[in-house]
RNA sequence: GACCCUAUCGUCCAGUGGCCUAGGACACUCCCCUUUCACGGGAGUAACACGGGUUCGAAUCCCGUUAGGGUCGCCA
């Protein structure tokens, strides 16, 4: 445990948090959370055009659900704040008159210019080793602008002056800053401080490849929160992306997530993003889940399908039936709603297989007789009356099956049959079943 | 273009000189289970980018080539 440990994530409010950026922030969270440390949420909205609520609002409702709590920052406040670098002014006034007192600032059209100090700077680097760069070249390497002629201030310059007030011991971000790390060096040697460590995480790419923006499958942490995947299932899919326990161990809970962590085992290869993966991962995840952190999780969706359900304890047998078939809880309307109303519709592909032979009705027919007889209905009862119609009728139970569940459900597939029967009750399958094969007589 | 990083199955991740005729997972194919679909179980297809070294021995170390990514902004 090391409590002197200070990551920080420093998202600007773009108006939606990419996964790279949710690794990045996940990877600087595990980090703290492994040592003891502070994890600091940092918002670098210096271009005011693109620093609205909205946008801020979308980067802490992201963070949030995946569960990456922060110790100081917006909302929660701390000792080093503001957390905004909006509201910061003061503080980048004041670094910027040390610069210029000793003399590493020149104007250059209005804007303010950092003299480089024109060196080998050595970046010593967790994750990449030890790498130098040669910034004496002017013409390859010019000098950075730090403030614009408006007054205001560019990235580099308040990202460094904020890890110095911030006591932030390790840098932890994407391999794209990689380059810019030799002119932040310089800024901390030029202003006296001692630079954070620092961690270039790869970064993630589509699967084929291309760089990942906006509008990629799978880029906005908001996509994931819509389709209904469980935090826990993108944040093990984000950890495994140039992360690993190094044991071929894949399905991982937070907490082991946390005892496992750490910058050492972080590769340095790109990785490409693959939805299917990810997808899997969250069914493994829902099927953990206990029902009724299930139901939670699906009574967003089944509220926004305007399904009647009463009580929300009253899905309960439901949920419990199909969640294994559930691999996004944004699906959960589909496989549930026939449970509700009686005014289901039927599929008409399904319908089309499902009463194709003309024996089908007269089956039916028989069916229900037998149903409706069943003494004490249960799933295995009707199971029972059902197989002893097929007998009954020479037919296997199996010709039985589909025409059954298209009837009562209109749909081709769903939860196993006769749980699902049981549930729906004798007197709903008995008349289901028989305006199916009005319905279907008609046709 | 300059500089930096990277290079194992389609994808993610193991592998840090001999245990590798390269392992796990997703996806895909097939089989089994089964009341459809799914789940589950089993099997299979599939990779060390290429060329030089170093070494008794290289996926592992070095050099080059190629490919991909990144940075070079008065964006962050």
């Amino acid at each position: 445990m090391n409590p002197e440990i200070r990551v920080r994530f420093a998202p600007s409010p773009t108006g939606y948090l990419h996964v790279g950026g949710a690794r990045t922030a996940l990877f600087n969270w595990l980090y703290a959370r492994h040592h003891g440390g502070k994890f600091v949420l940092r918002i670098e909205d210096t271009d005011k055009a693109r620093n609205t609520q909205e946008a801020v609002q979308v980067i802490l409702d992201g963070l949030r659900w995946l569960g990456l709590d922060w110790d100081e920052g917006p909302e929660v406040g701390g000792a080093h704040g503001p957390y905004f670098q909006s509201q910061r002014e003061d503080i980048y006034e004041t670094y910027f008159q040390k610069l210029l007192a000793s003399g590493h600032l020149y104007e250059d059209g209005g804007a303010w210019r950092f003299r480089s100090l024109r060196e080998i700077v050595v970046v010593d680097d967790i994750v990449c080793g030890r790498i130098e760069f040669d910034l004496s070249n002017p013409e390859t390497h010019p000098d950075m602008t730090i403030r614009r002629p408006d007054g205001s201030w560019i990235f580099h310059f308040v990202n460094v002056v904020d890890d110095i007030e911030m006591g932030i011991t390790h840098v932890i971000r994407g391999e794209d800053h990689l380059s810019n790390t030799p002119k932040h060096l310089e800024l901390f040697k030029a202003l006296g401080c001692q630079p954070p460590s620092y961690a270039h995480i790869p970064l993630i790419l589509n699967k084929d490849g291309s760089k990942m923006s906006k509008r990629d499958a799978g880029a906005s942490i908001t996509g994931y929160i819509e389709a209904g995947y469980t935090p826990g299932a993108l944040r093990n899919y984000l950890s495994l992306l140039g992360w690993s326990p190094k044991d071929n161990r894949e399905l991982l809970e937070l907490e082991e997530t946390v005892n496992l962590f750490d910058l050492s085992k972080v590769n340095r290869k790109n990785a490409h993003f693959d939805l299917d993966k990810c997808l899997w991962l969250n069914t493994q995840h829902l099927t953990k889940l206990p029902l009724e952190r299930f139901r939670e999780m699906c009574l967003p969706f089944i509220k926004k399908a305007g399904i009647a359900f009463g009580q929300p304890e009253a899905l309960d047998p439901v949920l419990a039936i199909v969640r294994e078939k559930v691999k996004l809880c944004s699906e959960i309307p589909a496989w549930i709603s026939y449970f509700f109303t009686e005014d289901y519709t039927f599929d008409p592909e399904a319908a089309r297989k499902a009463f194709a032979s003309p024996v089908v009705l007269e089956r039916l027919t028989a069916l229900v007789a037998a149903f409706d007889s069943v003494p004490e209905w249960s799933a295995a009862s009707a199971e029972a009356a059902l197989k002893h119609t097929a007998a009954e009728l020479g037919a296997k139970p199996n010709e039985l099956l589909l025409p059954t569940r298209v009837s009562v459900s209109g749909r081709p597939s769903g939860p196993n049959l006769f749980p699902m029967l049981e549930i729906l009750g004798q007197k709903r399958t008995v008349a289901r079943l028989r305006n199916a094969i009005t319905t279907h007589a008609q046709a």
